[in-house]
DNA sequence: CTTAACTCGTACTCATGAGTACGACTTTGC
DNA sequence: GCAAAGTCGTACTCATGAGTACGAGTTAAG
């Protein structure tokens, strides 16, 4: 599962999947129904050459989103974790917010031909990543326990996208959206006041 | 725009409309791409008979998006939305997360074929109403007012769309989604800490 | 330098879903 | 009860995008 071990690739050949892998995470990116004609036009390559290393569209929107997600993995491999939560928190989210936002697209592209136990699992590392952070700050009393971990998680994922989405129509300013992002989510994940309400 | 004073339309007629319409909103509900085929026979309709009102896809879709949103309308007209903004809220999302959430898979199919300033326009009605209640809850210093108003509104709309992805893949209980969908926009309404990290 | 790997155009097949044409049958409204 | 309005099946056309077949030309690797 490393590398390859395979019966050996040309450099060329090599050259060509990058061209493209690349090519269907920018044009999957944009419209999720983008053609497989469009997407090789876009790499500079024939159709057939794309059909080639793919064989089918599934195997290539499988490699565009695990390629954005390897991105994903290095982005966050980055950032600095450690110290309190909500800092980390905010760094990650800033260094990682728009590759996210811009995957957004594609994911939904996945969705409709990848099995979901497939997508979960090319997500399970940078989640996994997530997941540990969350349950750090609140180990450090900094992040609230009383909703399902699960939501907790995602719920920022969704944030991200809709953030994506907003910035999309025009009704957020990209410059304005990291910290929006950001401020949002520390939101959501923050204790909740001890009663909103007043006692009852 | 009230009513109909069109060259008059038979009683069979109106029913076919309404099955039609009621059908596009189950079947695009589940299916964003559900082929008109598919939704005149759910509607127990011939295929004929729904290019007979419609003519094309982007008119059935708009129906159905209209008349999701007229029901929407309804059910927040039933809410009472006076007194503290964050039970006000409460109240809401209960009453209507769930009819938001079944919408927004066919809001998305709605986008693929409406222009953008369609949408916006059906949604003006519900939309101005949340934003005249997070702007009640500013005024009452429960609502936080560092974020632009814009995102507050849409971001609630996120979350419950968030939610119903989760819901559809098994990682939300449907009995506890209102509850956690209420306390996640609450937080994110809510007024952020003096400072979360302490004086810098 | 030679060969296996790779590239890539052209020209298909095939399935799908939108929209049209036509015409016979049925229901409603007055 | 009769004309207009509505229903609806069958059989198209048309555009699109996936995937295949074939074969000639090009390039990297030993």
């Amino acid at each position: 599962m490393p590398t390859a071990d395979r019966p050996r690739r040309r450099a060329d050949a090599e050259r060509s999947i990058a061209r493209i892998v690349t090519a269907a995470r920018a044009c999957l990116s944009g419209d999720p129904n983008a053609g497989l004609d469009d997407i090789a036009k876009a790499a500079g390559v024939g159709r057939m050459t794309l059909y080639g290393h793919f064989g089918n569209r599934a195997a290539l929107v499988e490699a565009a989103l695990a390629d954005a997600l390897r991105a994903g993995e290095e982005a966050l491999a980055a950032v600095d974790l450690t110290g309190d939560a909500r800092q980390a928190l905010a760094r990650l989210l800033h260094s990682s917010w728009s590759l996210v936002a811009e995957s957004a697209v594609l994911l939904g592209a996945a969705r409709e031909v990848l099995p979901a136990e497939r997508i979960l699992e090319l997500h399970a590392a940078p989640a996994q990543r997530v997941e540990d952070l969350v349950r750090r700050g609140q180990a450090q009393g900094v992040f609230r326990t009383d909703l399902p971990m699960t939501w907790l998680v995602n719920v920022v994922h969704h944030i991200l996208k809709g953030a994506a989405e907003e910035s999309r129509a025009q009704r957020l300013e990209a410059e304005d959206a990291a910290g929006i992002v950001t401020a949002t989510a520390l939101a959501v994940l923050a204790l909740p006041a001890p009663d909103p309400l007043g006692p009852r």
